[in-house]
RNA sequence: GAGCCGGUAGCUCAGUCGGUAGAGCACGGGCCUUUUAAGCCUGGGGUCGUGGGUUCGAUUCCCACCCGGCUCACCA
């Protein structure tokens, strides 16, 4: 079917072969990549290499454009230049090829800098045809499956993913900058813990024993508040066996950090910190252009609202004050569906979730969060029922969520056996052992890297973000 | 996991109220020595997602499945 394209450039890559041109060439140097050269003045001898991504023959002569990371170049070919030979053996390459020239820069009549060649090289012969060049590669699938085609073909994508770099290696800076020590905890566990979320359940050959991708880093990195680090990070990917949607892919990266004798409040400064200095790297200023034309506004002091105003604000009530039946009912009649063994903080989560969230656009810190939502948290000081947390919202996304880090070892097995339901194997007595030789009091955060490089660069779903979504296993068409 | 929508040439798309399909780009042949979505002439290219069913006949109608998108569920 499609192979008579491919038959017919496997013929062209026999061809060149025969005329000496060797399919899969080695290194060639370059004066520059196609950016940097095409800067160059006229006149200047360069070398230069690429993929020719379009040809345009008139008789005696070739225009090509060349295609590297950093742009664009057009070539010239002149048969009377380069020769007869080089010049029938340049129409025998195909689109997709990645060839290497040598010649001078000059201008045409419509002012595009340009390589007259001199001579060429074939770097490497292209066996499949490229997307459309006008309408790039459209099919979303396609897209995501064979990523380097999006990349090749779809200009802005290379972007969102150098954008995703630069954000990784500003977050490093800051941190590095404000004295956080990066450091590297199992992702392979024995219990997956530090989270709620299911599993992934892999199987050790040498200790004979299930293994779970963490589901968070949380716990190993408190056992190394344990250790005496005083601010410690890690920046890597967790793994959680739930669905998938426009924010959630099965496998993500989160940045956790903490502070030992620090508190939820110094993640403020953190978090500020971090999501501004990521928007300037990025933009030069703390603000994003929407692609809709309005600007998200990301400068500090970001508002800091209780989750319970949040709540009594858009479903009118005090729901930390209702009884658990009313609170259903309520929930119920605004179109919420409500699980029997939920309690009133489930319910009331849920009416955060639903109604609160999505309209949260600017920044905001929805601060104490009932405290049996958050069972590794402090409760605060001077209400019990809530703890000393804040969630950070931005785009209507959950961006970001800080402690302060519960420290009493008695107080985090109550919580723990509360939520394990009467599963003593779910508890992770390692980690509350480390507890009881003393955590200092510590502030932690986790900030979702893919939403925040979603925020930052506009994309809609998180597998514009992910170079690599996870698909199903493909039909590969 | 559920619902809705979709899958037609390498790519981007049209189309068939049931009679086995078209365009543009890409590809082949021809012309053209400063073009740029080059142009002009011409030719080839399809298991219409997969498998069943209904029918004289299915790409079209029905069912199942696969893959994708969206929404929901799940994700403290």
């Amino acid at each position: 079917m499609g192979n008579e394209l491919r038959e017919h450039r496997l013929r062209n890559l026999r061809r060149l072969q025969e005329l000496g041109y060797e399919p899969y060439g080695e290194a060639f140097s370059r004066t520059g990549n196609l950016g940097l050269v095409c800067a160059r003045p006229e006149g200047d001898e360069v070398r230069i290499a690429g993929r020719m991504v379009s040809r345009r023959e008139m008789g005696g002569s070739i225009f090509a454009h060349l295609q590297d990371a950093s742009g664009r170049l057009q070539i010239y070919l002149k048969r009377d230049q380069v020769g007869t030979d080089a010049f029938s053996a340049f129409r025998i390459l195909d689109l997709g090829d990645i060839i290497g020239v040598e010649g001078q820069l000059f201008v045409t009549r419509t002012g595009e800098k340009t390589v007259k060649v001199s001579s060429w090289r074939l770097l490497s012969k292209s066996l499949l045809p490229l997307p459309e060049k006008w309408h790039g590669l459209q099919d979303v699938e396609i897209r995501y499956r064979r990523r380097y085609l999006d990349i090749i073909s779809n200009p802005g994508v290379a972007d969102v993913f150098t954008a995703r770099s630069r954000i990784l290696r500003r977050v490093r800076q800051v941190l590095d900058s404000e004295g956080y020590q990066e450091v590297e905890t199992p992702i392979l566990q024995p219990m997956a813990g530090g989270a709620a979320a299911r599993p992934f359940r892999t199987h050790c050959e040498a200790l004979g024993r299930a293994l779970y991708l963490r589901i968070a880093p949380e716990l190993y990195l408190k056992r190394l508040l344990v250790a005496g680090f005083d601010r410690v990070y890690e920046l890597s990917r967790n793994f959680r066996n739930e669905g998938i949607s426009r924010q959630h892919n099965p496998e993500f990266t989160m940045l956790e950090l903490y502070e030992a004798y620090a508190d939820v409040n110094r993640m403020k400064v953190m978090a500020q910190m971090i999501v501004v200095e990521c928007a300037r790297e990025l933009h030069g200023e703390a603000k994003v252009r929407l692609h809709g034309g309005g600007v998200l506004d990301l400068s500090p002091p970001w508002p800091e609202i209780p989750f319970r105003e949040l709540v009594w604000q858009v479903a009118g009530d005090d729901w930390f004050t209702l009884s658990v039946e009313e609170a259903r009912r309520r929930a119920e009649s605004l179109g919420l569906t409500v699980p029997a063994e939920w309690g009133r903080s489930e319910i009331t989560q849920e009416i955060f979730e639903k109604l609160v969230e999505r309209r949260l656009m600017r920044p905001t810190f929805v601060t104490s969060l009932p405290a049996d939502l958050v069972p590794l948290a402090k409760c605060s000081a001077n209400d019990p029922e809530t703890a000393d947390v804040f969630e950070l919202v931005i785009g209507g996304m959950e961006i970001a969520p800080a402690y302060s880090e519960l420290n009493d070892p008695l107080e985090q097995r109550r919580r723990f056996e509360q939520q394990c339901g009467g599963d003593a194997s779910r508890v992770d007595e390692d980690f509350l052992n480390a507890l009881e030789y003393g955590m200092p009091p510590a502030g932690g955060m986790g900030i979702g890297i893919d939403r925040l490089t979603m925020i930052l660069t506009g994309a809609d779903s998180i597998r514009e973000v992910i170079l690599f979504p996870l698909l199903r296993s493909g039909s590969d068409r």
